[in-house]
DNA sequence: TTGTACGCGTTATCAC
DNA sequence: GTGATAACGCGTACAA
């Protein structure tokens, strides 16, 4: 009737009051799921109808103003054009949306000052939470963070003394499997390309490299062990090309993840080492497509998208109860066998 | 020095004006860059050194409300998993970033109305502009888009009409490439196993490969061009499946896009026919990692990470200057050959 | 049960 | 050049 020439402008609250002939507290109470009781029925369902007619969507800017709530949560994370990431956004992003938050995300390339850059902006946003996927241990902008007591919760990644909600992978329990396959494949010269420590998961796939060799009855030898600086395939391809020079005797390689480990595949292609024959290599992560390379990629398989959900669940929390106790969520690795895995040159002959 | 006390509650204009012994307004007249020059330089400087003292920022969603600019801008992408939009997206952030948009996004999975209510959300949220990726050629969501005068940016799709302005690569253009090089090889009998043509890129692909078959004097035969569904990797091979029970001799296949493609590897795979040797294949996008697909993949690549650049460029563009003429930025493809494509069976033996 | 009145933090538009 | 005032759209004490 009225919105005859185009859809100029929304229709308000005051619109619908009007069209429902109530005034525009009632209406308000009417839609506010919480305060609809205080409302009779048939008001209810008049203001109802009239917020349908009208297509009425609540500003939620006016909205956030008033109650200093403005239902974004700012994501900040590396880099979304690693495949790491975009399962993880995606799981964060349906939860949120599903109640009625919307995702402001942010890249900071692992840049310490990029990152405290993006936090600084999100605030000044004034988002309701954050959610955190960079991958640094120390970190002095999530310490001031922690002080301002806005919600937090991290993902895939780890501070120290569980002073913010973390959705994560048991990082060394995929280790540990990746291992153990090993380990039963007969190897014992297992090596381990990692990314450093300063990174969260680069430090707990460490350790859970040195604990599971150790659990096996194994020695992880410190020669065996290299760190790159970070999880990429030039840093794999690198490490694994200076312990193949150095000629240690090692028949497999525990990756730090899927791109160090093609990082292992160039090195060895480079140097006419065949994998997994000659040598076998474990990723980690389960990108997309791994299971096409050649070798088809023997990995421990993430739940990405499920991390993102839990870590979205858990701002969730968060923003509802700030006082609830943090919480930390742990998900299930899994080892998938594929075909950069075998035996070790001798064992699979000799046991024929 | 007199923040003790934890960063309580954020310093509000009226609180900077209290301190510089002015009114609200004159405060706000001497932040904002536009209006500074109404205000006495001296009075700048109180202003200034007061909010300074206060670290004020100003609240945006008061300023929003106000001014009804939120500096957001809404995304909608079907899917943020698929391999070709995460580029798109960190060229988008990126650009909006730096302009001091932050970037609101939502996946819709290629669903009308999830699209739909997708739209209806963020314009609920007040964003400034929208920049659409879905796919679909017709798109009532779209046309009323048009009608309330939001500003928007259309990356990697087509309007018929150039009502809207796009940021695409020349899909024809990528094609003809494509079929130029098989040609080039000798084959004559070539496939075109695409997307349906409701979709944008799809028509796209199609009629590139129709005009350029006939370019190169070549017949397209309508038996070897199967449309599918969707870019999937299951749909290229159903399609490729049926095509070569069917068989109509072709010798080579120019697959919709590199999902499609793969699937033309896996109905390859599973009847035993040898690609390149027996049929030759390329892709469309060159998504990470095709490098590494066994063959390696041939295929077309697309600047993706521009495409997002430039869609939020226009978007810029429209939102300062509603008026000005639509404009489309096409960009170039390249054609990248690796091991999927060959001269056909008995062409390379011939030539020896 | 519903209406009144006010305020959230800003800025546009008047006066002065 | 600056101050007063209203208004953006909504939620909520308080009054009726």
């Amino acid at each position: 009737m009225n919105d005859h020439s185009g859809t100029r402008t929304r229709a308000t609250l005051r619109d619908v009051a009007r069209l429902a002939g109530v005034h525009p507290a009632t209406a308000s109470r009417a839609l506010n799921e919480a305060t609809r009781s205080l409302v009779t029925a048939t008001t209810v369902q008049r203001v109802v109808a009239a917020a349908e007619e009208l297509a009425y969507r609540p500003n939620p800017i006016a909205r956030g103003l008033r109650t200093s709530r403005s239902f974004t949560i700012g994501v900040v994370i590396p880099d979304l054009t690693n495949p790491l990431f975009p399962p993880i956004v995606r799981g964060i992003e349906d939860t949120l949306n599903r109640s009625g938050y919307g995702t402001l995300a942010t890249n900071t390339d692992n840049d310490p000052a990029r990152e405290r850059n993006a936090i600084e902006t999100l605030r000044a946003r004034e988002v309701d939470g954050l959610i955190i996927a960079t991958a640094r241990r120390d970190d002095e902008a999530l310490e001031e963070l922690i002080e301002s007591n806005v919600p937090v919760a991290l993902v895939n990644r780890r501070l120290l003394d569980r002073r913010l909600p973390l959705a994560a992978v048991d990082d060394r329990k995929g280790i540990r499997e990746a291992v153990a396959h090993l380990a039963e494949l007969g190897h014992e010269r297992i090596a381990h390309i990692g990314a450093s420590r300063a990174l969260s998961t680069g430090d707990q796939r460490y350790q859970g490299f040195i604990e599971a060799m150790r659990g096996m009855g194994l020695d992880p030898d410190p020669d065996l062990i290299h760190l790159g600086e970070s999880f990429t395939e030039p840093e794999g391809a690198r490490l694994c090309g200076a312990l193949l020079d150095a000629d240690r005797g090692m028949t497999a390689i525990v990756a730090g993840n899927d791109l160090i480990a093609l990082g292992c595949y160039d090195a060895m292609d480079e140097r006419g080492v065949a994998c997994p024959a000659q040598i076998s290599v474990v990723g980690f992560n389960d990108m997309p497509f791994v299971a096409r390379f050649s070798p088809p990629m023997t990995t421990i398989r993430i739940p990405h998208y499920e991390m993102g959900v839990a870590a979205a669940e858990l701002l969730l929390e968060r923003i509802e109860f700030p006082d609830a106790a943090v919480r930390e969520v742990l998900l299930e690795p899994a080892l998938v066998v594929r075909g950069s895995t075998a035996p070790p040159p001798g064992v699979g002959l000799s046991n024929r």
